[in-house]
DNA sequence: AGCGCCTTGACACTGAGTGCCAGTAGCGGC
DNA sequence: GCCGCTACTGGCACTCAGTGTCAAGGCGCT
């Protein structure tokens, strides 16, 4: 897809003019769109308001998101890459916990760090979460992490994801540690240090089913 | 799912002709609906076509289920408070990973006898996991289970669900050993033992995060 | 200038989902 | 019988998400 071209002469980017401006009227409906759901709710806000507010057209916006609720979750897409970037990152001989551990705490540290971004992180968290149609959204797109989480783990661990079942149960367990301490971060609206959250949430699995603690 | 009322006589005084009447609509809806969509794929078929196979309006469609996806979603409904309630009905002392062993197994069975509920349930099963919006809506409904067997758990052990994070990542692993299973179950075309695949990954998560096997 | 390539806006269209209203069938009470 | 009351229904009009199509314009290249 980003085919890169070495043409780069005098710009400094390797990017072409076109894919600049692609890129700025991606961050403009983008920005539009987080800043009016934010603030009207889901359902307050059409289409047409977004496209307008970012000096487009409807048409235009389904050209850089497939639907309404994209627009928001694609804003969360690092973390999923994240997440699978780190585990593939971690030592070879790295126990599953630790490794999986280290990954979704490299996905919260979007909210971590003390910054717009971390703030406007929250108030994207919290409106996708309590929006029946953007968490419907989201979980799929988790879902998906969860495959690649499972398919990374088989490499790792030398077992087919297809056959075995543990490579599928250990990414799920690490995405329902990521969703619930995502979920405890935005109920605390941000006050709640992930960090901290991450490493009590493995501090459980680790213990495992039994061991209540 | 399809609640079965003995045909039989006039007894049932219990309920009211309209309310039979009411039952009779949702489920010629449910019928046509499942029918269609299994046969044409989700986008392939429209409210208007499921209405009138059922012999009401598009408008009539709408009083009885929230969108297209919920007539689908609905039909699994029973698995979810079949989980709960096999959990609460459990021995007071047995063990967490046991007692949800049981609650994942029986909200299987539905999957496991041989007769034509079993093979609609299957066809039903693989066309909301390889349809994106029944997927994300099914995978909401989840979360919504999860956050009852949460509560369960809390009751059981005494422990606030919303202070403690073991409840919530407990009911999680079970969900997940859920839905891995029954993706096994569907890709096997239902040739696959849902009871023994709930016993393999229960048995994987039993033995937790770090012992591979 | 000329030729491609990519992006855009405008228009028309389907289909999901909702609000509203009038008609009607069942179930009382009188 | 007749009169409400309630619940269910179909039809209509409407908003809005999402898509196909086409003509027009900017930009690079020769």
């Amino acid at each position: 897809m980003a085919r890169r071209y070495d043409r780069g002469v005098s710009a400094r980017p390797e990017v072409t003019l076109a894919q600049r401006k692609r890129q700025l009227v991606a961050d403009e409906l983008s920005e539009a769109a987080l800043q009016l759901l934010a603030q009207k709710g889901f359902d307050g806000v059409t289409i047409d308001e977004i496209a307008a507010t970012a000096g487009v057209s409807k048409r235009t916006f389904f050209r850089y998101f497939a639907s309404k609720e994209d627009v928001v979750v694609q804003f969360l897409a690092d973390m999923g890459t994240g997440m699978r970037a780190e585990l593939a990152g971690r030592p070879e001989g790295e126990p599953p916990s630790v490794a999986l551990r280290h990954a979704v705490w490299v996905s919260m540290a979007v909210c971590a760090d003390r910054s717009d971004h971390a703030a406007r992180a929250l108030s994207v968290v919290q409106l996708i979460l309590r929006t029946p149609a953007l968490r419907a959204r989201f979980l799929e797109r988790q879902a998906q992490w969860r495959d690649e989480l499972a398919a990374e783990l088989g490499t790792r661990l030398d077992l087919d994801p297809d056959t075995e079942l543990y490579p599928r149960l250990a990414a799920g367990m690490a995405l329902t540690a990521f969703d619930t301490v995502l979920h405890r971060w935005s109920d605390s609206d941000g006050t709640a240090d992930p960090s901290d959250l991450t490493d009590r949430t493995f501090a459980v699995l680790g213990a495992a089913l039994d061991a209540v603690g």
